[in-house]
DNA sequence: CCAATATATGAAGGATCCTTCGCTTTGAGG
DNA sequence: CCTCAAAGCGAAGGATCCTTCATATATTGG
């Protein structure tokens, strides 16, 4: 569970039958399809149910209203995104700094890469949506993870771990969607990506005890 | 001028007496207000209008629809932080690295912090605005300016000036906006810009010829 | 002072959209 | 098989909102 969400963002019921899981999926899928296809101001309850194959009053079984289901969506895919990274970190205790950083911006790179147009159609369905809390709640447990992880580095050791670490999240979280929102070629991403781990690194070097 | 708007979003027509500059401006500002105050999904042409002391056919002798409102603040506001990086660039030529480095993040982290609520504001409402030529000339602008700043280093050549600049770029205007999103306590907001200032600086270092 | 032009007005048309609720269908347990 | 709860349906109410256009006022150049 990412955050307990705002009271009136709570999902409506939870499903108790396998068609209801089903519906469930389905409505889910469906508003990230039209958020791709349609964008978000045609993002309708009608469209998305039409999509899904269900009718609108179906969705409203679910969700209190629109917003809950971008929320919805968003809590999903943090969560997906912060297990990735939490399974990342584990298999790295013990392993040495730069280890560690290239696998990190490797797996979070990655994980923003996979779907890349989801990725992007999730950055932008966050706007205007009360969603402060399941982002720092994400921060906190990716921040956990790292931390956890470079405290256990081989080959050194941080006299400030904390802000080293608060720091190093803050430069991959933004230069990653940065890199995204702007179209950039395919190879200079690429290189991007390369440069960023070697900052990462050489940064890490200097602020070591 | 920061880029040619998308025919669809060019402004209807320019001021030519006085009076319409004044209307202009204040609709101009009005809109941030209503931003501010309101958010995104509550921008009305109405309410923009009232909120301006003009009526809504006022507001569309200047501006074709909605988005186009949003696109001309956009492009003010890139305009103007584009300026300033350049004013910084042009100051900075022939100095050392580590003054560029420090000018440049300084610049850019005071631009968007001086009046945050309004950077907030706009970082939301350029979603669902086709903007992507905007940021992209603004982007372009900047790599211009930082490029040549730092060709004419007094301490150091770099082997690949453009795909260094270019990432530096990125890192730190991700960053920035990372830092920007979360809502981080003023402390924690100076520490991480002072880290970045040192990681830039340490990348600079091992990125030179 | 007088056209001609630039600005400003705001009621109303037309288009969506969100959400509800009374009713139907389906599934599960006994 | 039967009954009750779960799941699903979708027309329609109610609320905005965007944009236009016919009309009115202000400004400027001559």
């Amino acid at each position: 569970m990412t955050a307990t969400p705002p009271l009136h963002l709570k999902p409506r019921k939870r499903p108790r039958q396998a068609r209801a899981t089903v519906t469930l999926d389905a409505i889910l899928e469906a508003t990230i399809q039209v958020l791709l296809s349609e964008g978000l101001h045609r993002l309708t309850t009608t469209r998305v149910a039409e999509r899904a194959g269900v009718s609108v009053g179906t969705m409203y079984q679910y969700f209190p209203h629109k917003q809950a289901l971008l929320y919805a969506l968003n809590e999903r895919y943090l969560d997906i995104v912060a297990g990735k990274v939490e399974t990342a970190c584990l298999e790295l205790r013990g392993a040495s700094t730069p280890e560690m950083v290239e696998a990190l911006v490797a797996t979070y790179w990655q994980a923003k890469t996979e779907r890349r147009d989801v990725t992007r159609a999730l950055y932008r369905s966050a706007v205007e949506l009360d969603n402060e809390a399941l982002i720092e709640a994400f921060a906190q447990r990716v921040d956990a993870a790292t931390t956890a992880m470079f405290g256990s580095a081989s080959d050194a050791t941080y006299d400030d771990l904390a802000l080293v670490n608060a720091t190093l999240l803050a430069v991959i979280f933004g230069t990653v969607r940065n890199v995204f929102e702007r179209n950039l070629p395919a190879g200079l991403e690429t290189d991007i990506r390369k440069q960023l781990t070697i900052m990462c690194l050489c940064y890490l070097e200097t602020a070591r005890v």
